[in-house]
DNA sequence: GTGACTTTGTGCATTTGTTCACAAACGACG
DNA sequence: CGTCGTTTGTGAACAAATGCACAAAGTCAC
């Protein structure tokens, strides 16, 4: 889930000539909703890879992704027709064409701001490495913590953030540091030039228009869970929500 | 340009009687895009009410969270009419409401299963706790990790799932362990009664009908956040969509 | 009490996303 | 080469979410 600003962001959002009836092409050609899914398809392609398939129908990938196998062709569509019909999708091309339009062909250099106990759970885990994106810096404010060998890379000092991100050309910063640091932190960022930005800190982070901000956020993804709990749990109870109430 | 997206990851299906013309109204009568955001209203009106502010208006309260005030004012409409036109919402009314609506006036029971790095840094991560959630367990398959003490609990062996869950009344479970096991552990959650269950495993679980997952997946918020990044270079570059987007 | 001003709540048009259902495209096979 | 079964890609219907704009409902000053 996203906070940051849902503008729409005129900056040169080209007046495509109508090319059709779509409704739901934006500027970069790929609507939001298929984008957040991608990822998951890309992963559940690499599984069936590994586990030795070459072609994968649209309705087999849909079950793997845990999706509609119509959204699912319906998604792949906007990348381009790279489907056989009457066969299926060859694994190893798809997964080149998903990764090519997330952006995954290039590697991304990764800073991490804030070695508390989850920059550190973040610096340690290696399964995000993986692929295309790689940890460049991990910095803290807390002196004791500077010097300290986390994952792959040590801990520096926040006061080396501009220089960390000029050299290292730092596409995406991740900002694990109390609520109360987080907007000077993400100020630095974007003024050193960062664009990219994803945040744990429990708080709205207001940027310029042009940076992308999301975020993750434990007690949301709590609160939803309890609103969906407590929700079966009145049902249950025979507390039937009667007519649907009109106000 | 900037995106959000609000992805719903809730898998459970609204059993809904065909209610009709209403174009967003789910079963419990909030629609899921609302429910999503009242979390973040919430925190919104804590921060105001520590500032000291009794009222609030439509319009502030949306800058402190981020969005349109249209939508702020459309989406606490459907808690029901607690504003004063002319003066705005009574924050700790408004406050009282809202955790009505997310079902927070009573407490719920946690267990988190993984103490690795990461189930580590929940439970030591007193954030979440504060309102309406209680960490009542955490369990590993890791022997040496058994009687260690993490946050406000020490890890106890995974074997005792069933037993924690039940003498708890666990509402919500959290996975935290590799992928491998994930499957598994949500298997053992489901039957033993958990229906509420966050994922940190970076993978698709199956569960049956009536089992709400939501899952919080680091790598696909950064693919996302690649993916704009890409937009953005390659727009700045003249890289004109024309040949991409077709074809 | 009256009128000026403020802010909510919502009808409505628009945009975005999902799902169905099917024609067209393809491989296989004789 | 033609026919058959399969699977894609997509038009079209449907559904959900958004944002505008404004009437209704309130406060406040006097
Ligand atoms: N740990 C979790 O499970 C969890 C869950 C959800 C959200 N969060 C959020 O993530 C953030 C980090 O959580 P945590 O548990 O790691 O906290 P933590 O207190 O363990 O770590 C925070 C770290 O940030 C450093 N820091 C403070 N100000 C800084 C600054 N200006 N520049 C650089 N570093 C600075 C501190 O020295 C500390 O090391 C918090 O905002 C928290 O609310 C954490
Ligand atoms: N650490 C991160 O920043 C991060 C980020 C994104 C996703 N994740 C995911 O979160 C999960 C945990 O990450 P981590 O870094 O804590 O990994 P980790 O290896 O540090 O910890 C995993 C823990 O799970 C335990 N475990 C294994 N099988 C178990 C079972 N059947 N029952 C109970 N416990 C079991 C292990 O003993 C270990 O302590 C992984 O799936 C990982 O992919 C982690």
């Amino acid at each position: 889930m996203t906070s940051a600003a849902e503008i729409p962001d005129t900056e040169t959002v080209p007046e495509e000539p109508p090319g059709g009836g779509e409704p739901a092409r934006v500027a970069g050609g790929i609507p939001e909703a298929t984008v957040a899914r991608l990822p998951v398809y890309l992963r559940a392609l690499y599984t069936l890879a590994e586990r030795g398939a070459n072609t994968v129908s649209s309705d087999e990938l849909a079950v793997c992704a845990g999706v509609n196998s119509a959204k699912l062709r319906k998604d792949l569509s906007h990348l381009g027709s790279y489907g056989i019909r009457g066969v299926g999708y060859d694994v190893e091309y798809l997964v080149y064409q998903v990764s090519r339009a997330l952006g995954l062909t290039q590697n991304w250099s990764v800073v991490i701001v804030g070695a508390g106990n989850l920059g550190r759970a973040l610096a340690n885990y290696g399964g995000f490495l993986t692929r295309g994106f790689q940890i460049s810096a991990i910095l803290d404010s807390d002196p004791s913590l500077v010097g300290r060998p986390i994952g792959p890379v040590t801990v520096r000092h926040v006061t080396e953030l501009e220089s960390v991100i000029t050299s290292n050309s730092v596409a995406i910063g991740v900002i694990a540091t109390p609520a109360g640091a987080a907007q000077v932190v993400c100020d630095r960022l974007v003024a050193a030039g960062v664009t990219s930005i994803l945040n744990f800190a429990p708080m709205v982070l207001s940027v310029p228009d042009g940076v992308d901000v999301r975020k993750v956020d434990l007690s949301i993804e709590l609160q939803i869970l309890a609103f969906h709990a407590q929700r079966r749990f009145a049902e249950r109870f025979g507390q039937e929500s009667d007519s649907v109430a009109e106000a």
